[in-house]
This record gives structure tokens, C-alpha cells and sequence, in this order.
DNA sequence: CGTCATGGCGTTACTTTATAACATGACATC
DNA sequence: GATGTCATGTTATAAAGTAACGCCATGACG
């Protein structure tokens, strides 16, 4: 992915903090650990504005603990995401940091082509439009994937400024 | 992608020679043309009872025109999905035509993890919720992307069966 | 105590998916 | 016949993801 902006903070806030002990408790209570790595990569990809790669994922965790392998990084996503902290974002190929946290969810996101930001939204009515066609096709459905793009608020506004510079 | 069944028929029926007539049709009203390259990706995906992989109409391709090379089989397929007469399909890495074929939209998937088959239908209802949230985020909608995962009918039925490839 | 199963991680090597960059050919237009 | 364009060929490489094996810490069990 991209490079970097303001986006994969070393040091967490209170905030974030108390998102990873949550986290680590959660896990707990499942009989799952949240292991200093795990941890580690939650806490990146929670720092970060947007999804991240695994690659740059990847990267971030090489400044702290040398060179390390895709497998790693891929098994520490993936159990973050089968715990429901982090969302696999298909259509850019990354993860992102699920904003609600309560249990395992598929996510609605709005993806801004432009600043490649993405917002998670509660998915609620139109599951049950999806559901109703389910049951019309007999489809079991055990997953879905909804991913929307176009451009955020911030960067309409900044279009309409023609002040940015190249 | 896997390995193939009865999903790609050398010769298409006349159903599907009308299909790519039509196709034909549709690009030239467009000013655009869907040279025998392009007819003949479009064939061997319409031929296909499920998504197919790049890699796989590339070998597809082969058998005809000896050995193709990936940039070429990924701008004819980007070139069909540009005129919507195929839809990719994120969550396989793969690419199926479209069932409606009427002007370009974003399709809604419901996708068999148990066979691969994947089945299109009109998106319609939960578009405009979708917009709903969209316009409450300011944000514009480009393009969406809906696949729903789990079992289809005839897989349901062929459960008792333990004869399906996982 | 030993030993055995387990889970998490490291490492190597590899596969699969996709694109950049540049060259060629065909055909239109001036 | 030069110039532009579009589609395709070609080479090389990037980006994303996985298989397979082994190590070590932990804890159960005799
Ligand atoms: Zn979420
Ligand atoms: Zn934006
Ligand atoms: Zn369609
Ligand atoms: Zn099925």
C-alpha cells in the first residue's frame, strides 16, 4: 500500500490503550490469548487513519522487532480478525480496525477513493433485504461483504477548494 | 483458481453466440470493440459455471492461441468489466459474467462456498438505504461492493452427500 | 521428574494475483 | 508517407498470500 501519513502513531493514547485491554479481555473470556505480538499489530492497525496492508503492517513492526516474515504477520491478522477486532477490507486489500469491537460482525464500510479513509458503519436494515432474497434462492448465507466506494466528505470539500497544491 | 469441471465449453450454444452478438452490439453503440480477443475472453467466461480466475481463462486461452501472457488477458477482462458485460469478483480473485447485461451497475453476488457457483441479482432495495447512509456521511457513492458467502441450494440438498470438493 | 501434546511464532521457499514499461502491428488521417 | 491511436505482444517485476517445517514455552499427565 501507500505511503504513510500522519497514520501509524508509535505510541498509543489512553484511548487506544484501554481499546487493547478491552481487546486482550475479550479474548480472554473466549480462551484466546492476546499475545504481545497480536497485540502489537492491533495497536498498529488501531493507530492507523486507514486500512492498512499487511505489508505495511509488516514494515511498521519491523522498526521494533527487526525483520519479520509475511506468515507472522498474516497469522496475527488473521486471528484479529476471526476475534472481530479488525475487518478485512477486500477491496484495497487490507485491514482496518473494527470501530465497534463488541463481537465478530461483517462490516459496511464507506471507502474514500481519494484518502483512502474508511468508515464503518452498523450494518442493520438492508441485512434484512439481503436476508429476505437469501431465503428466496435458499442460499445459507454466512458472510457478506459490502464495501462502499467513492469520495468523503473531506475531500469533496477539498476539491471544491482549488487551493491544494500538487 | 481451482482446477476446472464441465465450466468451460470449447463451443458456445447459440444462446450464448446471441450473448456475445449482443455484446458485439452494445460496445459498437459505445464506440467501442470487442475484437476477437475480447469475444473470445468474454466467451470462455460466459462459458464458465462460476467465477473464473485471471490465470485460469489465461490457460483457457492457451489452448487456442498458445501461450498468452497476463497483461494481456487482464485488459480484455478489465475492458469487459468496463462495459459491464463481466463483473469482478473480490472475495474469489475472479471474474463472471454478468447475468443482466444490460448497462454497467455494480452487481450484488451471492457466492457458493461449497461449489463456487456464484448468482447474480437486481440490486435494487438496499441501494437506496445504502444512499441513506451515504448522504448522511456526505459521502459520494462511485461503486459498491456486495457478495454474500455461504451455501447454495443444490449444496444444502447435497449435504447428507459428502461427495462435493471442499 | 520425564514425556507428550499444544499453541504461538520463526523461517524458508513458494504460489497466486496483478501491473509497469516498452515494443510491435494495423489501420486511419492528414 | 508521416503521424496518431488503439489493441496487442513481451519482458520483467511488484504485491499479496500460503505451505511446510521446526523450535520452544507451557502445562497436563503418568
Ligand atoms: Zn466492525
Ligand atoms: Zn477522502
Ligand atoms: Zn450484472
Ligand atoms: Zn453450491
Amino acid at each position: 500500500m501507500g505511503k504513510h501519513g500522519a497514520e501509524e502513531g508509535r505510541e498509543a493514547g489512553t484511548a487506544q490503550r484501554r481499546r487493547l485491554d478491552q481487546a486482550a479481555e475479550l479474548c480472554a473470556k473466549r480462551g484466546q490469548t492476546l499475545t504481545p505480538l497480536r497485540r502489537r499489530v492491533f495497536e498498529i492497525v488501531l493507530a492507523a487513519d486507514r486500512p492498512l496492508g499487511a505489508y505495511d503492517v509488516m514494515e511498521i513492526l519491523a522498526r521494533d522487532r527487526g525483520r519479520v516474515a509475511p506468515p507472522t504477520v498474516y497469522r496475527s491478522l488473521d486471528f484479529l480478525v476471526s476475534q472481530g477486532l479488525v475487518h478485512k477490507v477486500l477491496s484495497v486489500n487490507g485491514f482496518v480496525a473494527c470501530s465497534a469491537s463488541a463481537r465478530p460482525h461483517d462490516a459496511q464500510l464507506f471507502i474514500c477513493g481519494s484518502c483512502g479513509s474508511s468508515v464503518e458503519v452498523a450494518k442493520k436494515s438492508h441485512a434484512g433485504l439481503i436476508e429476505e432474497e437469501a431465503a428466496a434462492l435458499d442460499f445459507a448465507i454466512e458472510s457478506v461483504v459490502l464495501e462502499v466506494h467513492g469520495r468523503c466528505h473531506a475531500c469533496r470539500l477539498a476539491t471544491a477548494n482549488p487551493t491544494v497544491h500538487p
